[in-house]
DNA sequence: TATTAATTATTAATATGTTAATAAAATTGC
DNA sequence: GCAATTTTATTAACATATTAATAATTAATA
């Protein structure tokens, strides 16, 4: 029978929990979160974004967005806009402020990838990023019920 | 430069985004929490284990193990025993009534995996256990400052 | 065009993650 | 054998995840 640790969930939580850290300790230097991060990093160069598309990019739950932009916001990071064209949609930017953050800890957060990418040769990092791809997108159109029904 | 859904955490996130909302969608049917679940699957065959063993194994936060093992004990799933050889330790042990559901929800977990496992040929799962695996390894043993002083 | 349905962001309620601090018990070194 | 250190679990404070519900607006349709 399937151990626990050989579970699908529990490889790719350990190669996260394995990785993480390095960042974060980047990331706290600077006062920001992984997920504040990652809206820093999506909004770099683009004008700006919608929150549903935030969101998708960010792979960040849109209820989360909320408090996290808020908390950006009130440091001057990012900026909030309401739509004149649709009412309901919000517009988010980064600040000059947010830019010049980013620009400092891109370099870093691109050192910690390079030496991640080191540690395994090229064409095994091919063939994890096309299995995780496809497996990704194959569950992403499954449901539990289809499974079950099997 | 590195864009942000190429970096390993977003490739691994999305991996996760895509296999979780199954297995959730099979807990919620047992009002179980994904972090309960893996609790109780790592008490499924053994006697009992001491918190920092079922943190391990199950890579969840000590301090969050607290809460989780105090709903769960609410709910008469597992008991805390607290260590007569050595009176800091608490050993975590599931009820038979945390193995009765275990054992019904086993089966239904192990569908999810082998459907998962289905999605791409035996080759590639080798290939990306040995990837993460290894990589969850060395980078263990990395810390940030090691990374930037190269 | 008035009504209904769908969309966008947000709020609410609960559970968990992250980091630092703490209390209690056990170990160590002197 | 005692003071300092270490270990084990827990608490505290804050940030985020998950799911369901809601408010405001827009789109659809009869």
């Amino acid at each position: 029978m399937l151990s626990l640790n050989a579970s699908l969930p529990m490889i790719l939580n350990r190669a996260l929990d394995g990785v993480m850290p390095a960042y974060r300790q980047l990331f706290a230097q600077y006062d920001l979160t992984e997920q504040q991060w990652r809206i820093l990093r999506a909004l770099w160069e683009v004008e700006d974004l919608r929150a549903a598309e935030l969101a998708e990019q960010t792979l960040l739950p849109k209820p989360s967005l909320v408090g996290i932009l808020d908390r950006l916001e009130a440091r001057g990071l990012v900026e909030r806009r309401r739509s004149n064209k649709d009412r309901r949609a919000v517009s988010i930017a980064s600040t000059a402020k947010g830019r010049t953050l980013a620009k400092e800890v891109l370099p870093q957060a691109q050192a910690i990838h390079d030496f991640i990418r080191a540690v395994l040769p090229e064409e095994d990092w091919d063939a994890l990023e096309h299995a995780l791809n496809t497996l990704a997108d194959r569950m992403k159109a499954t449901t539990f019920a289809e499974i079950a029904a099997e």
